[in-house]
This record gives structure tokens, sequence and C-alpha cells, in this order.
DNA sequence: TTGTTAATGATAATGATTATCATTATAAGT
DNA sequence: ACTTATAATGATAATCATTATCATTAACAA
């Protein structure tokens, strides 16, 4: 997604496009990593386009409430961020000595399967349903 | 599970059974809710065995090391937990309006294709998967 | 009963995130 | 381009969850 469509979205949701907010989106395109608040801090100290650590964290947010970024939570005690990808998302390999995360798109028949358990879940609970998360927790191919 | 086979399983990891670790467990016996940390800690106050707050975390933590309790994160900033079921697991419902949590025993097919996937994932990834997670976001009844 | 050592509790320290508030930049309207 | 209203920013204080420290106590093997 280029540099202008993302303006197109923030826009769409009456929402400023400043520098650091852009510098912020720049960030997670030039580094497709799962990255922390204060790991986005640090790039941006090393471009031209610095922000104030309290911007990231109120950016991190905004982002990802208008959808351009996702939120996962690997159980180290922070949350990162990475760029939503469409149409295909994925879920994360958690290794449980090192804390590596693997990303991995999903496996056939995944997808057919998680909306065959949302038209359930949505009978059963009453729940309508928005999205999901699938954490596999091991051992990475370097630590078993 | 009776209080004695939780006794039996601290033993087996060389874990002192004491009266705090105890009557943690107990907590969750008799309320079979996610409890944080804090909650444990209201809980046990009431009754007649205290512990400090420090105990709690140790013992919380512990706990889920021997797999008496499982860790849950519901995206609230602190971490949950719950008694471990055995044989039948169960994920989670969260509302993302209300923050209230709905368990799910596994949908039929469920196990089976979960299977499945780490099958597909220690292939491709040579991860040894130990345990997974699936969280559903979404609106409850009472929010939509 | 005793000795070794893990466990506990009070509390300080840490780390992540949020709140505050004066200042600045964006965008709409002229 | 110039004004203006207001959202956004940045420095930093405050908050909240969790962990570390350390002197004291309790568990349990011998
Ligand atoms: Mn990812
Ligand atoms: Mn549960
Ligand atoms: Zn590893
Ligand atoms: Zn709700």
């Amino acid at each position: 997604m280029s540099n202008h469509e993302w303006e197109k979205v923030l826009k769409k949701h009456n929402i400023k496009v400043t520098s650091s907010r852009m510098a912020i989106v720049e960030v997670f395109e030039e580094n497709r990593k799962h990255l922390s608040a204060e790991e986005v801090h640090e790039y941006l100290k090393k471009g031209d386009q610095k922000a104030g650590i309290a911007t990231v964290y109120r950016n991190l947010d905004l982002l990802t409430k208008v959808g351009i970024l996702h939120r996962v939570n690997f159980g180290d005690g922070k949350d990162h961020f990475e760029i939503t990808q469409r149409p295909i998302h994925h879920h994360h390999l958690v290794c449980n000595k090192c804390g590596r995360v693997v990303d991995y798109s999903e496996i056939m028949g995944e997808s057919e399967f998680v909306s065959y358990l949302e038209k359930e879940l949505t009978q059963r609970y009453g729940f309508k349903i928005e999205s999901h998360q699938i954490y596999f927790y091991g051992l990475c191919d370097k630590c078993r």
C-alpha cells in the first residue's frame, strides 16, 4: 500500500495527516516486523522525522483503531504491532525458550474452518465476531 | 480434582506444599473464573489464609509452570489465570465493547483440525508445538 | 527436634503505558 | 495567502502491573 493510500484511510476517519503519524507508518513499511512502541521510537530516532514516546504510543493506538496496524501480544509484557496484511492474514508461532516469533500464513483449509467456527459461535453465544487470533507455543527449530 | 491431587502435582515437581499455595488453588476451585493477581489477592483477604501480593504473583507463576493454572491475556493490560481443565480445554470469546469474556469448549472437529495444523506447522517451521490459544473478538449478545 | 533451604511478606524498584498541559501544526474557511 | 479552531505533539509526571530485595518464617527430610 502506498503512502498516499494510508492518507486516504486517515482522512476517511477524520484524522489529521501529520508527519510523525506518517513516519510511524513508514517505519512499519520499511521493517516488516513486530515492533514494540520503544522499538518504533528507536527507529524514528535514526531517521529525520523524530517523535516523542507519548506520540508514538498514541499513534500506535490510533493506527490500530483504524485498521492500519495490528496489535499482537506474545506474553513478554509489552504490546507489539505489525502492519495489517490484506487480504490474507496470518498467525503466530511463539518459542517458549527464546521468545522468537514466526509468522505463518494460513494453512490450507484454515480460513474455511475458522469461518465455520465463527458461524457456530455466533449461533451458540450470540457473539458478532469481528476478528480472531491464533497463537501456537512451543520450541523453535533452534531451541528444541 | 481434589485438594490432595494438587499436592501430588506439587510434590512431583519438588515444590513445597504451603498454606498460601494451597489457598490460592482453592480460590480457583471455588471461583471458576478468570482471575487477575489482584483479584486472587482480594479473595484471599476475605478468607482466613491471607497472603502478600508478591506471594500471589510468585505462586500464580509457579502454578502455571507446573500446569495447574493457565495464563490468559484479554488485552486489558494484566494477566488472568484459570484452573487448567482436562482433558477438554477451551478457548475464549472477548467482547470489544464491554470486555466480557466467554469460554467456549471445543467445537466439533476443532481438536482434529488443530492437530492437523500442528502437524503442518511442525513440518514447515521445525517448531515442536506444546500448546495453543485461540481468541475470537467481537461484540457480545448484550453489546451488539 | 533440628537443620537446611524454599517460601513469605513488606516494600522498593522497574518497566510499560497513560495523563497532563503548555505549545505547535494541520486543515478548513476566508 | 491569512486566520482560526482544534487536534496533535512533546516533555514529563503519574499510574498500574509486575519483579527484585532481603530479613524472617515455615516446610520437611533426616
Ligand atoms: Mn505477524
Ligand atoms: Mn477460560
Ligand atoms: Zn527458540
Ligand atoms: Zn459486551
